[in-house]
DNA sequence: GAAACTCACGCAATCGATTGCATTGAACTC
DNA sequence: GAGTTCAATGCAATCGATTGCGTGAGTTTC
């Protein structure tokens, strides 16, 4: 059996202090209502304890946790991490705590409901835009839970939302191509559960189509945002028996995966097949060849989000006219892709 | 203003079943003690109500939260999101949910006691041996706070620990590397603060020295811990005007670094100078050349850790005797090295 | 048939912080 | 100097769930 240390309370302060609870709540939370003699007196007495607020006591009166949930369908993953970094520091700058949900980690039954509605978290920043719209009503969201969906497109309009334009982002991806000389592009798409992934591959085929360019099936293959997945890839395309000149991977995950599986075939990158990936992870800069790739604001995606998730949370929002922040991504040209001819 | 919803309470669970709030109580935490049809009648009014238990309340009321409070340095780096999957994944299993701090992310002054002796967090889980003794007292750790410490090893050797042997680990490097029939080998190391980073060190020196192996001053240099300062490494190895056959990163983050820092020196690897890193990230695997590392149990040691700080939490593992479990890790051989000559 | 016992459930106190309202005493007004 | 105002503080209810204790009905025992 553990020792269970004396925690001090609220109580043990006055009375310390020699002043009532609600003195010593006042201190703390609204001190220009409270003379400067006493002021000093609770203060030292706070020191002298020792204490710190009990938050479960708070929560329960004040009827809020000041803590967000998070829910990100792969907290593992390099791109959501840094998001989770920035949204950590946000919140706690505003002083919230984070409360981590992560879908593959979860026992799926549990799930996000559990967490919500009981007090546990105030709102919830949604990072996965492949829940449906039944579920997110499930949660709360039309019903005044404070929540904002970031970086993947929640189906519900209206929803709060941080996203950057996937499908103009994917566009300028085959017109950079384009510009370079390359004809025959290839895709490499995410799971088809994300919006963001449909959007690329919107994005990717309206640029195609507007260039008079032909999509070649082969050359359209699905991955699941791994590296493994592109690897695979380009497996499938190099035993179709022929080979695009570009191929644009709708993360970075997927490109490095790519240029592996381009070597494995005898291919050179950029020399035989230009290769162009999504969100300029850190590593991108790095690989051999460096990846030209669409860099996304991570750490805006996750500050904003959490900034506005706290203002709805916090009464300075209208629920009423949904909030959508639409972010700039921006092409990073490196070593992976090359001028033809 | 936000709409505010009604969030039905135990009370009118209830009222609804025609019983008490104890009986709820009862029906929810120990079924056995109730009646069979009264228990019906309850678990109908849960569902019809949309009851779902308020944390606050019960924290408040039972002196626990059913929370975990993990604390790492960085969580946007890529070692560490696959330790906080696992630790999200075993806590859930559990029925707990995870806080997370990032040192970086968080504001320093409210660092981490405030969550602690608060009631929002049962336990804590450090994967930041940085943090100093007294610093781990303050947080109760010597006083009945649950704490289990991961990866990174904590000063004091009262703390619950999962590790792996990390001294252990870099001889197994060197040895390596020597039977490969390398001599001049050189050691990016992290950085300082940490105890996982001195062991590395200790072990390669103790290594070097019993193989007879010069240790060169301008081949050790320390880094800190990203591919920017493996790059900076080589490039301080390269001024000093003469190179070792083999580096040593002290992870594979600057392992990537020194790799391309070596390609800016005109140099190849493995052809020129080998590399091994340490960790086994994922993008290990799939670099050019894919690195040679010792891999680590990640998602073992999240798991591990998580289990056991739950297990002194509930109570089932005295605080008398301190659990210390070392994991072993593997070097796994890629294309990074190569036999000399 | 009464004592002893068991089972199912309700009553009410409790956890610790917050806050509307009441109280006190001092300062100020005419 | 009596009345008014105001600042500072205390009192006590409240948030929602849990649990020790008590009660009443039903069952068993001799």
């Amino acid at each position: 059996m553990a020792v269970t240390r004396k925690i001090p309370t609220i109580q043990d302060v006055a009375r310390h202090a020699q002043v009532s609870a609600a003195t010593v709540s006042r201190v703390l939370s609204s001190p220009e209502r409270v003379s400067e003699t006493t002021r000093k007196r609770v203060e030292e007495a706070v020191r002298a304890t020792g204490y710190t607020i009990n938050q479960a006591a708070r929560s329960l009166r004040m009827r809020s946790a000041r803590t967000l949930l998070l829910a990100a369908p792969d907290v593992g993953n390099p791109f959501y991490s840094t998001i989770v970094e920035a949204v950590i520091g946000t919140a706690g700058q505003h002083g919230y705590g984070v409360l981590v949900a992560s879908r593959l980690g979860d026992d799926p039954n549990r799930w996000l409901s559990d967490y919500l509605n009981s007090n546990r978290a105030d709102g919830l920043l949604l990072f996965d835009g492949s829940l449906d719209t039944s579920r997110l009503h499930d949660l709360g969201g039309a019903e005044g839970l404070p929540l904002v969906a970031a970086y993947d497109e929640p189906p519900d309009p209206a929803v709060h939302s941080v996203l950057i334009d996937n499908r103009e982002a994917a566009r300028r991806v085959v017109q950079f191509l384009h510009g370079l000389g390359h004809r025959q592009i290839g895709h490499v798409s995410g799971l088809s559960r994300n919006q963001s992934t449909n959007e690329r591959l919107l994005g990717f085929e309206t640029e195609m189509r507007a260039l008079g360019l032909k999509i070649v099936p082969e050359w359209v293959v699905p991955g699941i945002y791994n590296m493994e997945s592109g690897l695979g890839a380009v497996r499938k395309m190099v035993a179709s028996g022929h080979m695009p000149t570009a191929i644009f991977a709708a993360n970075d995950e997927m490109a490095i995966g790519v240029i592996r599986g381009l070597r494995e075939a005898g291919l050179s990158c950029p020399g035989d097949v230009s290769v162009v990936g999504f969100d300029d992870i850190a590593v991108a800069s790095y690989y051999d060849p460096a990846i030209t790739t669409m860099h996304q604001p991570r750490e805006a995606i996750g500050r904003i989000a959490t900034e506005a998730l706290i203002e709805i949370i916090e009464g300075d929002v209208s629920e009423e006219r949904p909030r959508h922040v639409m972010l700039k991504s921006e092409l990073v040209v490196r070593d992976s892709t090359r001028r033809l001819g």
